[in-house]
Parts: C-alpha cells; structure tokens; sequence
DNA sequence: CCATTGGCAGTACGATCGTATTGCATCGAT
DNA sequence: ATCGATGCAATACGATCGTACTGCCAATGG
C-alpha cells in the first residue's frame, strides 16, 4: 500500500472550506476552484476527494448537520437536570447568531437545497426530527404545568429559539435579549424550573 | 419621446423571476440568462433594465421584501381589532411556509446577502424592525397579561412565527399545528382575547 | 530494489457566466 | 417628414466554471 491519509478528515476539512464560502458568498459562491484555495490544497486534489460538486455539497450539508450538532452537545454537557439541559439546548441554539454564524448562514443557504433534493431533505428532516423528540422528552422530563403539551411545546420553542437565532444573526435583538426571552418563557411552562441568578425576571429589549 | 413602458412593472416583472429562480435554485441559479429565459425576455432586455447583477439582486431583494408585506397586509385587511390583527399577523407569516414558499425560501437565499451586503442589510433590518414596532403597539393595544412586556414578547412571537413557518416549510409540522401553537401562545399573554372556534383549546401535533 | 498503488498538482477543454457592443424598429417632438 | 431617443434583440468576448485527463512523487509489499 502506498502512502495512508485520513480519508475522511481531508474530505471533512475540505467540507469545511466549503461551508466557510457558504457562510460568507451563500451557496453561489462555492466553487471547485474556491473551495480549493479556501482549503488551502490544489484544485485537483478537491477531484480527488469528491466525485463532483454535488458530492461536495451533499458532504458539506453532513457536516454541517454534524457541526451543528456538535455545538450544541457541548453546550449541554455538564447541565444539572433535564430543566436546565433544555435551557442549554435552547440558547444554544439562540446563540449560533453569534458564536456559530457559519453552520448558521450555510444552513440557510441549504434550505433552498433541502427543498429540492431529496436526500438533503432527508437529513434535514432527520436532524430535525430527532431534535424535536429529544426537546419534547426533556421537557416532559422537566416538570412542565399541566396543559403543556410536550410534543407541540417542543415545537414552539425550537421555532422559537430559530426564529431568535436569525433576530440576532441580523442585530434584531441582543443574545442576551434572546437569552432573556427563552428563559422567560421557559419559566412559563416550567413552573418549579431552578431559575439561574443570570436572568432577570422581566427581559428588557431595546427598540 | 419614444415608445413609452413602465420602467418600475418591467424591473419588477424581471425580479420577480430572479426570485422565483431564487426559490428553485437558491442564489446560484439566479443567472442573467437564466432570469431572461424564466421572465420570457431577452437577455439583453434584462442589462437594459439593470445595470449589472448585483443591481439586479438588489432590486430584487426589494421586490422581495413589498412581496412579503403584501402578504401580509393582505391577511391583515378585514381584521377585527389589534388582537384579532395581530394573530392575523403572525398566521400569516407561519403561513408563508405553504402558500408563499417563494418569497420564504428566496428571503433565506438572501440572508447571506444581508451579512456581506450593508444595503441589503439595512433593508432587513429596517423591515425587521418596522414589523417588530407594530407587532409590540399591536400587541399593547391587544391588552396583555400585565407581566408582558410589549418588546420583549414582540420579539418572541415573531420569532416564533418565523421559526414555525421554517418548520412548516420542511414539513416538520402542518400549518395547522403550527397555528394552534401560536394561537395557544396568544391565549396565554392575553388574558382576555377572543378565541376564534378554529382553534382547539390544547394544540395536539403529530410526531 | 523495483513495481505498484494511492496522494496530489497541473493542464486542457467545452460550457456558461457577466458584460460590452452593435444593430434595428418604433414612437414622439420639431 | 425627419431626427433623436428609447425599447429591445443579438452577437462578441474575456473570465471562470466543472470536469477529464495526464504526470509526478512517495511509500509499501514482494
């Protein structure tokens, strides 16, 4: 055998570059050539790892699913209980308008993908799905009041905390604004939810 | 002078397809030729009409944003009170997820825009902010639960709304659904609003 | 020690991009 | 009636796209 790489670290680097064009010229942007020079390798090398652009995209839109996905397990990994396991979920999520704009923007620009191909579809029908199961368990594991339903519960504050994230992706409202908001309402349908010394009881926004 | 033709209609006739191209492809297949063929022109009448690509975009992005208000407003025309207008209000931006996918998934394309380009941005921020101000004077005059304040859950709700249509467009959830959580959500900061009978009292959601 | 195989760069090429330029028909003013 | 400006189509052109292809280097097994 001649000379061994990481087969899927390059193609996941190389993902990336693409992903940081994404972020920065939408999806218009990527290309082979660009790609390559954002990844710091040759052209030919973009061939080798990826059979076409489609290949390319498909495997950015994973990793991008995979990036994503990494952020916000780190943002729950030592939380205290399912209440505030949620909260890290949810401002997570919120705060990808600023910690994270590149797997946010890029999934923007996927979402037109997500509507025409299939399989893009898939993942982020997946991805969504599987985020949505695990919001409704932690809230029903959470102690909500009694005419919280989990399922459609779940559902609201995901679009909310995605709704969030875009406001302070375009300077709507301040994380902290954000932040404020999802407690506020976390502390609605929580009733007996540990409230951290961090949130004040009524968010305050500006403009 | 010469032969007379509306110079706004045939810009906005040529956006309009830049936009529905937008929504097909995303920013990528937005091409002048392309955009030609989609509006049934030529493609030198498209240069005639715009002074470049970006001149094109930019206009479109425009068109894009009366497209939504349009919309929106067009929801709002018999409405029954600030309360009854703002639910209106919100319905119809969760709804964009199916009947105006095109304004929606172009809005999306364009979000990439908005953080490169400053007037593209400006242009988002100042319809953000402007239906932002209304939906909290909407909500004021709706009379709120007196622990909301009118910015602060302005914010949410149209966050809301805008993560639910998302939700919608991916087909995470049905329209319905999605308006049952926002009607429920209404319910709870306002006290005393009138519930229409389309709405069940407790939103039930599949998966 | 050398033949083989995979990593990688470079070039070539047809298609298509955005833009500049040209040509012509048409309508209104002089 | 003629002249000039405008609406619009068509072509030309350089740049760049995605892809195919070729060639070299390095490392490994026999």
């Amino acid at each position: 055998m001649p000379k061994q790489v990481d087969h899927a670290a390059r193609r996941e680097e190389i993902a990336q570059a693409a992903l940081r064009l994404c972020a920065r010229d939408g999806l218009a942007g990527v290309t082979i050539g660009q790609v390559a020079q954002e990844a710091g390798v040759s052209k030919g090398l973009v061939q080798h790892y990826f059979a076409g652009k489609a290949d390319l995209l498909r495997a950015s839109a994973h990793v991008l699913r995979g990036e994503i996905e990494r952020h916000v397990r780190e943002a729950v990994r030592d939380a205290h209980g399912p209440a505030d396991t949620l909260r890290r979920v949810l401002l997570a999520i919120v705060e990808l308008g600023v910690t994270a704009v590149v797997p946010l923007l890029a999934g923007h620009a996927f979402l037109s993908m997500a509507v025409a191909d299939p399989e893009i579809h898939a993942l982020y029908r997946a991805g969504g799905d599987a985020v949505h199961r695990e919001t409704a368990a932690l809230l029903a594991a959470s102690g909500p009041a009694p005419d919280v339903d989990p399922g459609a519960e779940a559902h609201a504050l995901l679009g909310l905390a995605r709704g969030l994230a875009d406001g302070v992706l375009l300077g709507e409202l301040g994380v902290d604004d954000a932040a404020a908001i999802v407690d506020h309402h976390l502390r609605r349908i929580l009733p007996g939810a540990p409230t951290r010394s961090d949130t004040p009881s009524s968010p305050q926004v500006s403009g």
